[in-house]
RNA sequence: GCUCGGGUGGCGGAAUGGUAGACGCGAGGGACUUAAAAUCCCUUGCCCGUAAGGGCGUGCGGGUUCGAGUCCCGCCCUGAGCACCA
């Protein structure tokens, strides 16, 4: 027997000392390949990603590090379940953050990166992730930007990539073209700065194409809710009908009695079509309103109005997209021209006006001002008609419209014609069909979607292997010309032509055209890093598979992404269009499913001074120091102990003492452990109540929840400074592996297992042995607590009643005969008197 | 403006419609120490009461229910996203 207390007397320094603990397990991994994943052997596999990095040159920040240790939790515990689990990372290297720092610091790229990996390598090992690095990927990396071309020239063969003189997004900072999913209200993703227009030639891939089964199939993946709601809201799916309004010839228009006949005849009648959502309100439509630039303006534009309407396009035209979307307040010109309301039979203006939109529907609206906010304030701006045409139930049909009503519940067609009376609903279906047997309306759906514009005039991309021939035209690079290597130039700063500073490179892209052999140019774009992105997670299986972009047998073995966690920022932008590249490939015969992710959860934000935490707030934290200070698995762990990981944190200091405690008592605990004699049933209890709930709240990442079990069972392992049993402490060292792995190898070594706790499975719930002998059973009178009893939990109605009553306090409140008695066996008894 | 989250002690946060505040931080008291740190133990929602006990409490106002932090209706505040999308 012992005389001292070792368990009460191991203090900190004594015992757990994490920086020489987590510095021999990193090593110790390392040399056995504790993380190597065998990816052709392995049973059970599981593929377990995480979004990977861009390496900036401030290192990893505590908001990644969340993230990782979220993502690593979950991977070591399903090891621990038994699955081989594939937990593999890279860096996300290209694009204009590289290239905006390198300018910066006037370094280039191509040497900066290297150095910044190096940086998030040390980093990432110092957090203990259990990455296998064999298996990692650099999308600046010719070996695998080959195969982000060889994607590109997928889609181009399959008609998917297209090049387009557009209107596009322009930072004038970053001096480049934007997706629409980087403005962010009409301002640069990356610097803020309002975006302008310009007309450029772009590569676009249509996106647009697959806007239904991107949406169909957000029916059945295994997403958040929240992430699944922001893709349908930007896919932005709309029912409705096009309607097509004829333009009315000069003689026509002299009927009307407000024109002046300066138009030449036409020999075939223009049509304006437009798209609507409320074709019920058609009656009420009192004006045509086209986009700027919609292609009929010119045609339409009477030589009365020409100058009006040109001067208003080009003004139009030359604002910027800020103040066009933001400023609110109508604006438009007269073309002289009228068409014809095919459900009124009257001739209606014709407008142009910036507020509708080129890009959305067709370009082109009808104007009906009694039900829509925008119409409304057009119609007040310039004097047009309003008829009101949908009235509430008790409003009489010639009730004044003071203001817009868009309303439809228990709303009825009136000034309508033949459709007076209808409902909504009815009106809106009895109106289409009636115009499509005519031929001039037909139901269609429009998408909110736009296809995706992957060209960006930089030089830190993969460029796009596309060769220009003045006699062939556009010609795809050969595959076996893969990959086009971006060249290693010194000036590489961007400028405001609008072309890539790769164009300033006549010996790159002079070139022989592949088809002809006669002088060609290269495509000097470089592509959007969400491409490089946009595969990344097919990848990682095949590094090495240098001949292939995927190598068929480890896809079919490890694809799709079983479990993919990540930021809701990327909702719309790399999740989107990873699943359209995937359908993609799927389409093409390379892959055998169509949604890349099985199932994926968005986490939560670290919050830090009231604002995520991140660099545009100031007010990142770099993890380094509190490694050092506390060790990773303290740090780990208090990072997952903030708060629901789906929901994120509030990052502050103080609270870390707290975690480290536990691992020390933890420790402690371990260090005293004794094989002697036999374990306590009622601490075992607890141990298979801590099991159980540990189990379940990590399959539903309620890491936080997870944790405080855990400290509750230490704090029972500990009471009254008594010698925990070995096996009350060897299960616990396993359930708190995926939480701090460095501190559950040292303790599982010291407990004399000679592999790794990885490998040592999971503890095995046994609900016998964590079943309460009694419960504490509430007793109210009239809904208040009154008292409670202590019996067992499946004792009858009357057994509780009678033990309720034997409380004088309970029996004092009780006067008479309850009226009604409320039992909840092993929960509680409302007695109503 | 629209859509989706969220409002619970001094703080971070727990609570299948069933004992609100688990776990942790902080704070107060005590043990150990010459002392401090560390460690260990106790207390800790607010109010009344020596106590037993009682009253009040989950942003605000209503409602449903034996019973509401949880469900319903109407507000307020706050975070995020979208934003002239016809």
């Amino acid at each position: 027997m012992t005389t001292h207390k070792p368990h009460a007397q191991t203090g900190v320094t004594a015992g757990y000392d994490p920086a020489a603990v987590e510095s021999k397990w990193q090593t110790r991994w390392r040399e056995r390949g504790t993380h190597e994943t065998d990816l052709e052997h392995g049973r059970n596999p599981l593929y377990v990603l995480m979004m990977f990095p861009y390496p900036s040159a401030e290192g990893l920040h505590v908001g990644n590090l969340f993230a990782f240790t979220g993502n690593d939790i979950y991977g070591r515990f399903q090891r621990l379940q038994g699955h081989t689990v594939f937990e593999p990372l890279g860096y996300d290297a290209f694009g204009i953050h590289s290239e905006n720092y390198a300018l910066k610091v006037n370094e280039h790229p191509m040497r900066l990166i290297p150095a910044n990996i190096a940086n998030f390598r040390r980093q990432l090992d110092g957090a203990g992730l259990m990455v296998d690095w064999r298996y990692s990927v650099d999308t600046t990396d010719p070996a695998y930007y080959k195969w982000t071309q060889w994607v590109f020239l997928q889609l181009y063969k399959r008609g998917l990539a297209y090049r387009k003189k557009a209107a596009v997004n322009w930072c004038p900072s970053c001096k480049t073209v934007l997706a629409n999913e980087q403005v962010i209200g009409g301002h640069c993703e990356r610097c803020g700065t309002p975006v302008e227009q310009r007309m450029l030639a772009q590569w676009f891939f249509r996106i647009s194409d697959y806007a239904e089964r991107l949406l169909k199939n957000l029916d059945w993946i295994d997403w958040s809710e929240s992430t699944k709601l922001t893709q349908r809201n930007w896919i932005g799916r709309s029912e409705g009908a096009e309607i097509s309004f004829r333009v009315l010839d000069p003689f026509e228009q002299a009927g009307s009695s407000t024109v002046t006949v300066t138009q030449e005849i036409k020999a075939e009648p223009d049509v304006i079509k437009v798209f609507t959502t409320r074709p019920d309100t058609l009656f009420g439509g009192t004006y045509l309103a086209l986009a700027p630039e919609h292609p009929l303006v010119e045609r339409i534009t009477t030589d009365a109005q020409w100058d009006e309407v040109m001067a208003y396009r080009e003004r139009a035209g030359r604002q910027d997209i800020v103040s066009r979307k933001v400023n609110k307040e109508k604006t438009g010109a007269f073309t002289g021209s009228y068409a014809l309301n095919p459900a009124t039979r009257r001739p209606i203006p014709i407008w142009v006006a910036d507020y509708v939109l080129m890009d959305y529907g067709t370009g082109a609206i009808g104007g009906v001002p009694a039900h829509d906010e925008r119409d409304f304030e057009f119609a007040k701006q310039f004097d047009l008609p309003i008829v009101r045409v949908i009235a509430r139930q008790n409003e009489p049909a010639s009730a004044p419209v003071h203001e817009p009503m868009a309303d439809t519940e228990g709303c009825r067609l009136v000034h309508s014609g033949q459709f007076d009376g209808k409902s909504v609903a009815d009106g809106h279906r009895a109106i289409v069909q009636w115009l499509e047997a005519k031929g001039s309306a037909s139901k269609t759906v429009s998408y909110r979607l736009h296809d995706w514009c992957i060209s960006r005039q930089r030089y830190w991309g993969p460029p796009i292997p596309i060769i220009h021939c003045d006699k062939c035209g556009t010609v795809p690079v050969p595959e076996e010309d893969l990959p086009v290597e971006l060249p290693d130039i010194p000036n590489f700063k961007p400028d405001d032509s609008g072309v890539s500073p790769l164009a300033r490179h006549k010996e790159w892209y002079e070139v022989h055209c592949p088809q002809c052999g006669g002088n060609a140019r290269r495509e000097t774009d470089v592509s959007d890093t969400f491409l490089d992105s946009g595969w990344y997670f097919l990848r990682y299986p095949s590094v090495g598979h240098d001949d292939v972009p995927f190598d068929a047998e480890l896809t079919k073995r490890w694809l799709p992404v079983d479990s993919y966690i990540g930021g809701n920022e990327h909702a719309v932008l790399h999740l989107l269009y990873a699943r359209f590249l995937t359908m993609v490939l799927h389409d093409m015969g390379y892959l055998d499913f169509e949604e890349p992710f099985k199932k994926f959860r968005a986490h939560g934000h670290i919050i830090r001074e009231g604002a995520k935490m991140s660099k545009t707030h100031g007010n990142v934290v770099v993890p380094d120091a509190y490694f050092a200070q506390w060790g990773a698995d303290t740090f780990r762990t208090y990072l997952m102990f903030l708060g629901p990981f789906e929901e994120g944190g509030d990052f502050r200091d103080a609270g870390i003492s707290g975690v480290r405690r536990f691992l020390d008592r933890l420790w402690s605990s371990v260090s005293a452990a004794s094989a002697d004699g036999s374990p306590d049933p009622l601490v075992m209890r607890k141990l298979h109540q801590t099991i159980k709930k540990v189990t379940d709240d990590i399959a539903s990442l309620g890491y936080n929840t997870a944790i405080a079990a855990m400290m509750e069972y230490v704090n029972v392992l500990r009471k009254n400074e008594r010698t925990p049993h070995r096996a009350e402490v060897e299960p616990l060292i396993q359930l708190v592996a995926p939480f701090a792995p460095h501190m559950a190898e040292e303790a599982w070594e010291k407990l004399g297992h000679n592999v790794s706790v990885m490998d040592s499975g999971w503890p095995a719930y046994d609900a016998e042995v964590a079943r309460e002998e009694l419960v504490q059973l509430a007793v109210q009178v009239n809904g208040k607590l009154r008292g409670t009893v202590q019996i067992a939990p499946n004792a009858v109605q009357d057994a509780v009643l009678q033990a309720a009553l034997a409380d004088p306090n309970i029996a004092k409140h009780v006067t008479g005969e309850p009226r009604k008695i409320v039992f909840v066996p092993g929960r509680l008894l409302n007695l109503v008197v």
